[in-house]
RNA sequence: GGGCCAUUAGCUCAACCAGGUAGAGCAACUGACUCUUAAUCAGGAGGUUACAGGUUCGAUUCCUGUAUGGCCCA
């Protein structure tokens, strides 16, 4: 025996000895295949015409309560739970010795027959029980649940056992990502897969995280984005796509970042980034809508009214709603500066009218945006990828879509100036000389890809976590990814 | 990366402020009970107080470090 097992705790002990027991009498504690014809929930729901069937259900035991030559149990599926009542007149003195032995957490097949109790709870009456799973650890206590967040999350099974919230969350999220399936599916929107290690991490503004493969004997990157992938096959032709995926991002961990997330980028041809603003609108108001039935969430005390139209601001004009400072008025960086320390903010020399409204915007704005808002017109210095406006071309046609403060949503009308990108790379890859290890990195088969021309297109990625935490009223992001990155155990 | 906080029985929590043999509920165990539902009643058991040091006659408690996690900031 090796020590481990000599460690296992008293509690895990009596489990051991329960099953050796059943072993003995000749019962396979990990038993076979169970054809069910019902489940928890079909039963409570169907009572009527279901009273005095026989039926076979099957779930977790999860609460017990014996009185003597009769008692009751609980038992668990993913459909509900519903209350098991077993009589040793019925069930045999054998039969009736394995309910006395059963453990809470204990996997079971049962037949028997629906009724419903004197205090008026529909139940079913055991004439058989079947044993499909031992259970050799202990729950956690049936009333408070697991609350230590640390082991919910490293161990996410016992937590969708015991804290029926949790698989709430996880059916609404698989619910969401289906129905933006179905919207995008509907429209003529064609689902592709891109890469997920790529030669360069491009598409996005983050440090990537670097592998290596072996028979190629080189580097590549988990992708930051799908962006460039995505661009080439509306070169291509392919016309409306779409990829809902991970993407990796080699950085801090927090309430709102994990480093691996789900992303849904969407990208049009002959469209532009308001092309992109009415898919946004449409697309998440129709989730929600389908998803939570109503139009409105309550997310933290504040109640997120989803239904269109959402308002929309411009970068310049949301500035100075709240700081009341115009950068309209404001050409030159060193301007931009004095008007930034003017609001106490720490600035160097070398920041850019551009990186400002953008610093500026993300100070003092982003915490206002509470009801879904459309924030367009970015600084072109911060967006190396997005189409120029026409009549101001230090902006870009590009918004973000901001609620509860977060940022959900990120569109433009796509840049499509193979000479104008090669430059906004250029400039790039110059930060990236100069230590912005965040900094985009030259890639010259996109810059080909683009000489072969790109229709205007528009396109979009939406924060799938930050979504679904929204909608399901997660206040971080740990609670929408069921195996969120933690440093592993070392006991 | 920085600041603050947490870690006590399988789980949920006390005891710490002011140092003096670590308690409860649930779960588990033994017994009673043939319609209970946080079943009830009786009994007994369960601890390297995250880990490593330090101060002290004496540390769960005070101090330092480490580990893991949480919240906030970058």
């Amino acid at each position: 025996m090796s020590e481990q097992e000599q460690n296992i705790s008293e509690l895990i002990k009596v489990r051991r000895d329960k099953l050796e027991e059943l072993r003995s009498a000749g019962i396979d504690p990990f038993g076979q295949r169970f054809d069910r014809n019902a489940t928890a929930l079909k039963i409570l729901e169907n009572f009527t015409e279901m009273e005095g069937q026989t039926v076979k259900i099957a779930g977790r035991i999860m609460a017990k309560r014996r009185h003597g030559k009769a008692g009751f149990a609980n038992l668990q599926d993913l459909s509900g739970n519903i209350q098991l009542y077993f009589r040793q007149n019925d069930l045999g003195e054998e039969n009736y010795e394995l309910f006395k032995k059963l453990d809470i957490g204990d996997i079971l097949g049962i037949e028997g027959e629906v009724f419903r109790t004197r205090k008026g709870e529909i139940s079913v009456h055991v004439r058989e029980l079947i044993y499909l799973s031992k259970s050799l650890q202990p729950l956690p206590e049936k009333w408070h649940g697991l609350k230590d967040v640390e082991l919910r999350y490293r161990q996410r099974y016992v937590d969708l056992i015991v804290n029926p919230e949790v698989k709430e969350v996880f059916i609404k999220r698989s619910c969401i990502i289906k129905e933006m399936r179905n919207y995008l599916d509907e429209r003529g929107y064609l689902e592709v897969e891109t890469p997920m290690m790529q030669p360069i991490a491009g598409g996005a503004t983050a440090r990537p995280f670097i592998t290596y493969h072996n028979a190629l004997d080189m580097d590549l990157y988990l992708r930051i984005a799908p962006e460039l992938y995505l661009k080439r096959l509306i070169v291509g032709g392919l016309e409306k796509v779409y990829e809902i995926n991970r993407n990796f991002r080699n950085e801090g961990i927090s309430t709102r970042h994990n480093p691996e997330f789900t992303m849904l980028e969407i990208y049009q041809a002959y469209g532009d980034f308001e092309t992109m603003m009415d898919l946004a609108e449409n697309l998440i108001a129709a989730v929600v809508k389908q998803v939570n039935g109503t139009m409105t969430v309550e997310m933290e005390g504040q109640l997120i009214d989803f239904t269109p139209p959402w308002q929309r601001i411009s970068m310049l004009e949301a500035i100075e709603k709240y700081t009341g400072v115009n950068f309209t008025d404001i050409k030159s960086d060193e301007e931009a500066q004095s008007a930034a320390r003017s609001l106490n903010m720490e600035i160097d020399d070398k920041t850019t009218r551009g990186e400002l409204i953008n610093e500026v915007f993300e100070e003092f704005v982003e915490q206002k945006l509470i009801q879904p808002t459309f924030v367009y017109g970015h600084p072109v210095e911060i967006s190396p990828l997005a189409k120029r406006n026409a009549v101001n071309p230090e902006f870009t046609d590009r918004f973000e879509l901001f609620i509860m403060q977060r940022e959900i949503a990120n569109a433009f009308s796509e840049l499509n100036d193979p000479i104008d990108q090669k430059q906004r790379f250029l400039n790039q890859v110059e930060k990236r000389a100069q230590g912005d290890s965040e900094a985009h990195m030259m890639d010259e088969d996109y810059i080909k890809a683009l000489e072969y021309g790109m229709p205007p297109a528009g396109g979009m990625g939406i924060g799938i976590d930050r979504l679904v935490m929204l909608i399901t009223g997660s206040p971080s992001i740990r609670d929408v990814i069921l195996f969120p990155t933690l440093r592993p155990r070392t006991d």
